[in-house]
DNA sequence: CAAGTTATTGCAAACTTTAGCAGCAAGGAT
DNA sequence: ATCCTTGCTGCTAAAGTTTGCAATAACTTG
């Protein structure tokens, strides 16, 4: 995918900032892991192999860029550490992941399905909702097969 | 509301550990500040007054505990630290947030309405939801009416 | 209520993330 | 190609959070 490259320059010129070699490769190494939830110090490690001399304080100073910019979407789960993924455009709004409390296995929603609650807090409350971040956390289709128990955390 | 006292003693009995004076002062600190979204440093300065000794620590240590015995919830505003809240058991799953990318300024959703989206996912994935956590970005009444704009970002 | 067991505390160090700063590099203009 | 402006980098320090450890306080039992 170029796309992401040709976007990212443009969306830097546009708001007068400069493309640079450490930019270039954390957006690379992110281009290259597709799919996955990628830590902050996981993308250090991996961009150090071709620019072992890159600073740890510019790959979050750059990841931040790429959140601002919805090129990756920042994730929390809750393991002590930022994670990042991909903004995959295939959607409007960004999709949901499914937290196995079991095994913290994590799984993607593809469907959205919000848009009649989004309407409901337009007309209650009149908030105009843009994005949103929603993450389910319950037992996985493994997890609630292996052992057919009730009780649950949050 | 004594209710949450009880509560956690129960709690804290069942599972072996103990009360302290410690727990006992954050639990008081948070009830008296009902409806507010306290981060952990407030809440330190706040059991200071009463307890001045008490170690930052043992505050970081306890609203872990308050949030895995679910009598409190975490929150993530992205402003830097964490940030807390009652759970006031009025419903089953935590309520939602709007978060007003303008002014700052954080609304609390009654109404759940994710029942058809939960069936869904157990449909599709055998996922079985237990509880959730959904924020909402966007503009505020108060920001959409003041800047009738359309430009917006997560 | 005294003794014994064990979880808890406060402190300090480690870890994750952000911020400040001087030198450097990107990109526009000549 | 050279100069110039300005944003960017790496380093270091600071802020926010977690963890290890010895001393302490809470609960159990008698
Ligand atoms: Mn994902
Ligand atoms: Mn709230
Ligand atoms: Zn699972
Ligand atoms: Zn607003």
């Amino acid at each position: 995918m170029a796309g992401e490259n040709i976007q990212f320059r443009e969306q830097l010129k546009k708001k007068g900032y400069k493309m640079t070699t450490q930019r270039q490769a954390i957006l690379d190494v992110i281009l290259q892991h597709e799919g996955e939830h990628l830590s902050t110090e996981e993308i250090y490690e991996l961009v150090k192999k071709e620019h072992p001399d890159i600073g740890l304080a510019t790959v979050y100073r750059t990841l931040l860029l790429l959140d601002d910019m919805e090129l990756i979407y920042k994730l929390d789960f809750d393991d002590g550490c930022n994670r990042y993924e991909l903004n995959r455009h295939k959607d409007d709004h960004r999709h949901h992941h499914l937290i196995c409390t079991q095994c913290g296995g994590v799984e993607e929603v593809e469907e959205d399905l919000l848009e009649s609650l989004e309407e409901q807090i337009l007309k209650n409350y009149g908030f105009i909702v843009l994005n949103h971040r929603v993450k389910f956390y319950g037992y996985c289709k493994k997890c609630s097969e292996n052992s057919p128990k009730k009780a649950g955390q949050d």
